[in-house]
DNA sequence: GCAAGGTC
């Protein structure tokens, strides 16, 4: 009995291999340099017993989608036929080698035993590996591994208890593979050829259409355009001063601010009618700021930029550095709760040489430590990202390496701790009509913040005694008068929170997309003042958003809702209330009728590009 | 010369 198992990455073929192989693993070369062929012996029970296994992976997906040749030239060829066009699905011209090695070793095997993530993707590369394994031997009976971490336990019973692959969430995939496909060359074509004609500045530029990047690139708009149209207000505000014990207490309006002067100044007086203020309200109670939750790929791409100033995709990349080097778990997952059956004290004695927190993890081995909190994603395939081992700083390829490193080891740390704990006190006064209220807080345990310094909470001190129903005569009482301040242009981690939120990408790609508008020059990105870095958009990315507005489609390309749509309908298609073809279809005329619209309004997009690329940008 | 999703 012979039974071939593929992952989808060689890290998973390795780890899995050791685990059912025993120390019994044979290697061998493959002719990618990335991916071995391990063999061992195993007895998977049940109707397969004990077999000779080779485990094998791929890298990711094996296949791409191509339109027939006929349709490679761009000017000969009408956009509208490529809704129809035949689809032509091949391996991809790098995954070559890695196809013919699993023709090969499928050839005598009885089982295919598919070891891919347990995601959406996964059961589609799942789909792919079979496809291929069928060429040489179309007997190849297929299943697949339920799996979701890399524990001993997990994999061995995991080895024992096969499922099917799922058609149904390898469809969604299929879905929208075609149509990313077909509506990024139809838009990209049309958008291209057309400006390319019309404006000479941009003869040699692909203006490219997305159904991730046009959203990505409309968010970066609507907050240019918010910070455009901000006009600033004058508001006035009250403000209280009470001195005792040595300490200037300021207490704040409760009615914080209002936009009129004359009212600011009714409201004073009041206030002076009164003569003095009555404490109203002395409320002590214990507080505290909770540690973070487990780290996912979204948190980390996020904190690069906020707390590094390294670019989403540069952290995402160090982190892949950083794993495939064994120092750190898998940078790709959605999930921000650990699985309770984990061996965090493990990971946590692994990391007490450290000079730099180790004394700290040895207190949490010392009775400190605390069970993370459990965040509400789980996708079933990776665990939150932690480290896996420890390293010196000066054994790290870069200060980057080393900086990515310290903030998953600190994040991962910050974790297993205890919450930090203080004691707000809040002071209410009562002047005529109007409250007054002043926060005081004390930091009594900081207990995760010692080894997690990017949290910031910082207590203000200890107020001084007020009773309730005491009178005071304020030392201070008057107006202050400001002004709002404009909004300022989106960050990074801003946005990802906005492509999070709206479905736009995943979260392994929203950095490339980030990445991709500033390629395309539709954004740029621009140093504020202190180093932090803003996203703003190009005179071209104005103009196709502006552009796109103009014509009057129900939903502009530049707007998350088509893309958000169709994951919710992906995701039915995945628990099997929608048919794949039925979504592909409705779909496509659903954006087709988008096309007809945009090319005979495409006059709209036209006068867009004359107005922000040539006549604003004259002056 | 087009997309987005895997992965190295």
């Amino acid at each position: 009995m012979r039974v071939l198992c593929v992952a989808e990455k060689n890290s998973i073929a390795k780890s899995v291999a050791n685990i059912l192989g025993g120390g019994q693993v044979k290697r061998r070369d493959t002719k990618s340099k990335y991916i071995k062929n391990y063999d061992f012996t195993f007895d998977f029970g049940g109707y397969i017993g004990t077999a000779q296994v080779t485990m094998t992976s791929v890298s990711g997906h094996l296949t791409e989608a191509s339109f027939p040749s006929e349709y490679n030239s761009w000017s000969s060829v009408p956009q509208d036929i490529l809704f129809d066009a035949r689809i032509i699905t091949s391996v991809s011209k790098n995954a070559n080698v890695l196809a013919d090695n699993i023709k090969k070793e499928a050839r005598n095997a009885t089982y295919l035993y598919i070891w891919t993530d347990c995601d959406r993707e996964g059961e589609h590369i799942g789909m792919e590996i079979t496809n291929v394994a069928r060429i040489s031997n179309p007997q190849i009976r297929v299943i697949r591994a339920d799996f979701n971490n890399l524990e001993r336990k997990h994999i061995i019973q995991a080895s024992k208890r096969p499922r099917e692959l799922s058609k149904d969430a390898a469809d969604a995939v299929s879905a929208r593979i075609e149509l990313d496909f077909r509506l990024g060359a139809i838009f990209t074509r049309l958008q291209t050829l057309q400006l390319q004609r019309a404006f000479e500045i941009l003869q040699s530029k692909v203006i490219s259409y997305g159904p991730c990047q046009f959203p990505t690139l409309g968010f970066v708009v609507d907050r240019w355009q918010r910070v455009e149209d901000f006009v600033p207000e004058n508001f006035w505000s009250l403000k209280l001063v009470d001195k005792r014990e040595r300490q200037t207490v300021n207490f704040t309006w409760k009615r914080n601010r209002v936009y009129d002067r004359l009212a600011a100044i009714l409201f004073l007086e009041h206030c002076l009618d009164a003569k003095v203020a009555k404490v109203v309200k002395v409320n002590q109670k214990p507080t505290r700021r909770y540690k973070p939750l487990p780290l996912s790929t979204v948190e980390l791409t996020k904190m690069g930029p906020k707390f590094l100033r390294i670019s989403s995709k540069k952290t995402l990349e160090l982190a892949e550095s950083l794993y495939t080097n064994g120092f750190v778990s898998y940078p790709r997952t959605e999930t921000d709760q650990f699985d309770s059956g984990m061996d965090l004290h493990g990971i946590i004695g692994k990391l007490t040489p450290s000079e730099d927190w180790g004394t700290f993890a040895q207190g949490l081995l010392d009775g400190n430590f605390r069970i993370p909190r459990k965040g509400k994603h789980n996708d079933r395939a990776h665990p939150p990202i932690h480290p896996i081992s420890f390293v010196h700083r000066s054994a790290l390829q870069s200060q980057d390496h080393w900086r990515v490193y310290e903030l998953i080891t600190r994040r991962f740390l910050a974790c297993c701790s205890e919450n930090a704990i203080g004691a707000e006190t809040i002071i209410e006064l009562q002047m005529g009509d109007e409250l007054f209220s002043q926060k005081g807080l004390i930091i009594l345990e900081r207990n995760y913040l010692d080894v997690y310094p990017y949290d910031k909470w910082t207590g203000t001190g200890q107020l001084p005694a007020y009773q309730v129903g005491e009178e005071i005569m304020p030392n201070m009482l008057n107006i202050i008068d400001s002004v709002t301040t404009s909004p300022s242009y989106l960050t990074e981690p801003e946005l990802i929170a906005l492509m999070d939120v709206n479905g736009i990408g995943t979260d392994a790609t929203m950095a490339d997309h980030i990445e991709k508008v500033q390629e395309r020059e539709y954004v740029v990105k621009r140093k504020k003042r202190g180093a932090a870095t803003e996203f703003v958009p190009s005179s071209l990315g104005i103009a196709l958003a502006k552009g796109y507005d103009e014509i009057g489609l129900e939903w502009s390309l530049t707007k998350p809702f088509l893309r958000k749509e169709m994951e919710v309908q992906l995701k039915n298609i995945e628990t099997g209330h929608l048919d794949r073809d039925a979504l592909v279809q409705m779909t496509l005329s659903q954006f087709r009728d988008v096309f007809h619209l945009t090319k005979q309004r495409f006059d709209c997009l036209k006068n867009s590009c004359r107005l922000y690329l040539i006549e604003l940008n004259e002056g």
